[in-house]
DNA sequence: CGGTTCGTTGATCTATCTCAATTAATGTGG
DNA sequence: CCACATTAATTGAGATAGATCAACGAACCG
């Protein structure tokens, strides 16, 4: 790997680590792995021996009930580790799936027995981060559970922006997208139908431009408030928590 | 703290200790705290100075949107850590509400540090089951986004039943119960009234008695077969998985 | 260029919500 | 130990957000 830290930057943003450490995360990068669109990197029952590190690409986590219906518990992007859980819970109890093609960096398992024991700050930068991920899904129960479709498709959209724009994939005020309304509606617990029109309506308000490959924002002030997107949950560092290492955007989310 | 290990049970179960290492978990527990029904443990914006561990009643972790809307993210039984997260997460993005008068043992986020810097082991742990939390959130999720009111409401009663048995707290097929029908709602998105209605029809199918204060399950097949419940997310350990330590009960979920 | 996937739109249906009132249970002060 | 206050459960009636079914159009892909 030769990712030069780049690819830590999410995980710095979330708990700042020292250069060393970057490289030492970066040693344990073992080979990577390219997929296609709509394969699974990982599935529901397997017993992985690697976690994988998002380099390139969109991935989402999803589980499909007895009756056939799927939830989306989370999207994925490069500087994700998407599977850090799997280190622990020795049997996958959801799949990964790819929503663009896309590449993955290995660590194997005993890399991650070894370097939490011997560097126990960097075992805590990626216990924190499977708690980041957790906090988002708490954030998402309160979206399905408590919100109406607006709402839920504006918070996932915010959500989906400042995660981006926090590791320098945000253009402006815009961002790639290759999330279909199909996706979309199984991330919210909707349906695909009623998805399509509520983005109607959000896109007849003037807030946002979404064409399949990208998503505009126009008026993020409205967008949040309509989503009551507060972006507190992502735990990301602020400029004044900052111990030193860059600042977070100085935009004010 | 004279639990006598009683209360590490519960992450027993899910990641097999030593007798000497529950006794360090042991001596790690500080002061307890006492709290009435009603009280807020620990409150959205904290930056608390300890973790809990439940040692008596119930509690929910939950949050209220800005539109004033609230949801039950999850419920926790004696032996649960409910905020092992704040130990690296500084700022509280929930709050935790009894639901019954409770008691709490305190553990100094300092000695955090220390017994998971000096025990890799324990670090483990504890950091495998904020996984499992993260698993039930996921689960919940599905069961919010996925399934109708009555699929909700029999998998909630699984799981808690469940937890409860797999700590010894479990009588035959009875539980004590001490969540109120708009709790209810709470955590499965649905309103009170609603989950009134569904209880009356599970109630009427003969698979439930429910009263205010005790769950009993009369046929545990259907209930799970209605809730789509498969205990794979609690990622407990089976007899045959088990290194040491209690077997699970012999019960098949 | 034909097939496949995805987005769009209409029409209808229904699970669940909201509002409102009643009853049952629980707790409290006198 | 009773009368009243409070909280929770129950039931009814009516409203609605969102689901489902179905068809069509647009974009993309080999």
């Amino acid at each position: 790997m030769s990712s030069s830290n780049a690819l830590f930057r999410k995980l710095d943003q979330i708990f700042p680590l020292t250069s060393e450490e970057k490289a030492l995360l970066d040693r344990v990068c073992g080979r990577t792995l390219s997929f296609e669109a709509n394969e699974h990197l990982v599935l529901d029952g397997d017993r992985p021996t690697d976690c994988n590190l998002l380099i390139e690409g969109m991935t989402c986590r999803n589980h499909v009930t007895a009756g056939g219906k799927r939830q989306i518990f989370s999207f994925h992007i490069p500087g994700d580790i998407f599977d850090a859980q799997s280190f622990l819970l020795q049997k996958m109890d959801h799949t990964v799936t790819a929503l663009t093609a896309c590449t993955v960096a290995l660590i194997p398992h005993s890399k991650m027995v070894e370097i939490t024991e011997r560097y126990p700050r960097i075992a805590r930068a990626i216990w924190k981060d499977t708690l980041v991920d957790a906090a988002i899904f708490r954030e998402w129960m309160m979206n399905i559970g408590r919100r109406d479709a607006s709402q839920r498709l504006a918070h996932l959209m915010c959500e989906l922006y400042v995660r981006h724009d926090v590791v320098g994939l945000a253009e402006g005020w815009s961002i790639s997208w290759s999330i279909t309304q199909q996706d979309l509606g199984d991330a919210t617990g909707l349906s695909s139908v009623h998805v399509n029109r509520t983005l109607m309506e959000i896109r007849g308000a003037g807030l946002i431009t979404l064409t399949k490959t990208r998503l505009d924002i126009h008026d993020w002030a409205r967008l949040k408030e309509i989503g009551e997107f507060d972006p507190d949950y992502l735990h990301l560092r602020t400029n004044d928590g900052a111990r030193g290492g860059l600042p977070l955007s100085q935009r004010m989310y």
